[in-house]
DNA sequence: CGCACACCTGAGAGCGCTACCACCACAAAC
DNA sequence: GTTTGTGGTGGTAGCGCTCTCAGGTGTGCG
């Protein structure tokens, strides 16, 4: 391999250097088609030589793939992108797209603004689009002619399959946990109430305490921990006689647990603390805190890969939360 | 703007659409060049009728104009990539890019092993790389074609612009935090002893020590927390007199804070703990981190908006870190 | 010997776009 | 009248690649 003095090789320089046409060229590179042995090697060490290096944006042109996947994630406003769960989403997406020439972008698509939506669908150098906390009126305007190149991270539709961590069977074992700890008071404090993915782990708290003859006690979050912090105040000035709060993240917790710790009362002992997701501070919190897994890099990959793929993938793909039992509740 | 029945339109449908040619239209679309009012209306209006998005890889291709932004992470193994830090810059990144119609790639760099950034270099998709955690070999093995196309974060080589924290400025204001506490016997954790950039912050403690006539007691750590923690025990065991731990992130810091507790040592009563990062965490741990700032996402927009504006960058751009003292030190 | 069928190859069309160039109309300057 | 702009326009050559298609060579078989 030698140093490019002038320009990038291109494969018409191989296919000269190796004595082949173009055509020929590109099948051994491509590895289709027949090849002799001989034009294989002579190829293939052109190639080398010139380190040649194919021109995914050509490639892509003529195949008429895309060469951006978008991450778009919906919200009141752009601070929705400010989340690390964000950062995460997009840190695995750009991890598995990479091997395949595909570039990650990132977009704020506002809430009851579909025409974003429109102009992916219109772009042909996208292969595919992410959609992150997305509602029913966003699922619904998705163009046609962007299914099959659009998956949900969350709440999914008919037309847009879904892949989420299973927040019911988070949320569950979060709260059998607390219940078997004696907690009968428990608290959920909420992340934003239009977000129907997580609105399911709050369906799932409200089914729980009713079914055990708990009352329900909700106040809404936002997953940021500032919020987090004032909700559990606010929950233990609404019902002082609370024992445990159920946090929709573990930000939320850790903002939680620092209120409480700001007014002298004591986690666990006071109150039971516990969160979701197990970010990797919550093993290092004080207390630690107790919480239920959330595998978002393993949800992005796959949603990611899926697109990629671009074969049909079931409609709604649940990822296990396990609880993972520490100090705190 | 009708929806797409077929297929999405090209600058063709819509010059046919508006009576002009395809030059005409893609000048009144590209906003160059001569066009007269009218044209520029019919041209517009097609545009919209047929909700017309122009195709980003072929304007790449004509133009010699890349469509990726590889951001290259260089460590000893593909676990670097698993790092928050590196969510946040590629996130950060991904933002800055899209309304570029760039997308962004991420990859591992093998430490001692700069084939890979040859290989970037001949890549004519690729239109600049970030180089994150880079060393002096990797610096030297960027490929004259890559130049001006590549900018580090963290250290960077005359040929290659820096943007970085000002990683001395912050352990020195951390450093005279802890000693106006009265803190004398500091123990650092540091980063990876190889990452040059880390190191310029052990530097600083070495000579502010040596300033004080103050030991010098170093520990390596690898940004992680839980290397974190068993560092800050190992120094207490070397030297049980340490009064102060400054530690090289965040992270570290927050896992000393846990091992110290496991111990049953207080903080910042018996050792006071300090960070470097000032992640959104440190405010809501307990104690809360007292920390210097670590402006990630600053720095990875700057960096990413230089490699895409292409103008020439100062060697060095250093963003300033300032001290948030809380309650560990 | 003729035919079918493998394997192998190169010519060339075209993906959608930009930008260079030639050209035209008209007005102002010589 | 000729030159010299100046605003406006269309033709068209590619960017680098893939992939179809027509054609070539050899082997097996009736």
């Amino acid at each position: 391999m030698e140093t490019p003095t002038t320009r990038p090789a291109t494969l018409d320089d191989v296919a000269r250097a190796a004595g082949v046409s173009r055509a020929t060229a590109s099948r051994v590179l491509g590895g289709y088609g027949f090849a002799s042995v001989d034009a294989r090697d002579r190829v293939g060490a052109a190639a080398d030589r010139l380190g040649y290096v194919p021109n995914t944006t050509a490639r892509a042109l003529v195949r008429g793939a895309g060469v951006r996947l978008v991450v778009a994630v919906s919200g009141t406003d752009a601070t929705v992108l400010d989340d690390p769960y964000v950062d995460r989403l997009v840190s695995a997406a750009a991890r598995v797209c990479a091997p395949h020439g595909v570039g990650v972008a990132l977009e704020w698509l506002p809430l009851g603004a579909p025409a974003g939506l429109r102009r992916l669908g219109g772009d042909r150098s996208v292969c595919g689009v992410l959609l992150v906390n997305t509602t029913a009126p966003v699922l619904d305007a998705v163009p046609a002619g962007l299914r099959g190149r659009v998956v949900s991270i969350g709440t999914g539709s008919p037309a847009v399959p879904s892949f989420d961590v299973d927040n019911a069977a988070g949320a569950e074992a979060v709260l059998r946990h607390l219940h078997a700890g004696g907690r009968r008071r428990i608290a959920m404090v909420t992340g934003p109430r239009w977000l129907s993915c997580a609105e399911r782990s709050v369906t799932a708290y409200q089914r729980l305490m009713r079914a055990a003859g708990l009352p329900v006690r909700l106040v809404t979050g936002d997953f940021t921990a500032a919020r987090g912090g004032r909700a559990a105040l606010e929950a233990l000035t609404r019902w002082p006689d609370t024992d445990a709060i159920y946090a929709a993240s573990d930000a939320t917790a850790l903002g939680a647990i620092a209120a409480l710790r700001g007014r002298g009362i004591g986690v666990p002992h006071d109150v039971a603390v516990a969160g979701f997701d197990d970010i990797p501070y919550a093993a290092v919190s004080s207390p630690a805190l107790t919480t239920a897994t959330h595998p978002v890099a393993r949800i992005a990959t796959a949603a990611a890969t899926a697109v990629l793929d671009g074969r049909p993938v079931p409609p709604v793909t649940a990822f296990p939360s396990t609880l993972v039992a520490r100090e705190s509740a």
